[in-house]
DNA sequence: TCCTCATTTCAATGATTGTTGAATTGTAGG
DNA sequence: CCTACAATTCAACAATCATTGAAATGAGGA
């Protein structure tokens, strides 16, 4: 992933609506939600929720497909991917026995049980 | 780590001259570097730099230490392990078989021998 | 103490970005 | 074809952010 891409996914996720939008989507899985779901879901105008999509989309964050007259949006979890590598990348950079332990932390999958308080 | 706080990482790497700034500075390892330096390297003005730091430290992407004269910034490792472990809970959440990838795509320390154009 | 260097702070300006409501496009059903 | 509905586009405005240069702070050396 170049550079300027990352920024711009990061721009994405900066802001409060989208990435609301976005973990929304993600929990939504490949299944996705209408623009219209979603407006509802995260409480802001449907031209407001068009316009963060569109940022979105361009950053590669969601993909649309059209259905009947609805438009349903879902995360595109290469875009996500490609990010996160991103930053592993930049992170690790000639430092991966400090990057090695985000791995552990982050732990894909429930919380299988953890060992104390540890938010 | 909390959404609020994430936002302000995406926010702090989505500006050229603050990405360019992280990188450096992960680049340069825990030594870091003076403020004066990486203006240079960069390319910015003291003051506009100065100002850039600032976001990053809130962010808490780096961290500040007093030395002579100058003001050694180095990256915070720990702040950028903890946006990427927010990122892949995110991303993984339900879904560990479509992130599980990144893992082996973002693989820590240089390259070993790549299969094939994959860029 | 005085002087110098490194960095930050400040105020002003220009550039981006987010929000709103009205008008528009596109899809489906009667 | 006409109506209803879902979503987007547009123009305008408000708000936030980036950049600049000058002034201020703070640490060391003479």
């Amino acid at each position: 992933m170049e550079e300027r891409q990352a920024r711009t996914a990061f721009a994405a996720l900066s802001q409060e609506t989208r990435l609301r939008i976005v973990r929304l989507l993600v929990q939504a899985g490949p299944d996705g939600m209408a623009a219209g779901a979603i407006a509802e879901a995260v409480e802001v105008s449907p031209s407001n929720v068009s316009f963060h999509l569109k940022d979105l989309e361009h950053a590669g964050m969601i993909v649309p497909r059209r259905e009947a007259r609805s438009i349903i949006y879902s995360a595109d979890f290469t875009g996500l991917r490609d990010l996160i590598a991103f930053l592993m990348k930049d992170c690790c950079a000639g430092h991966p026995e400090i990057c090695a332990p985000a791995l552990a932390d982050a732990r894909c999958g429930p919380p299988k049980a953890k060992k104390k308080a540890r938010a």
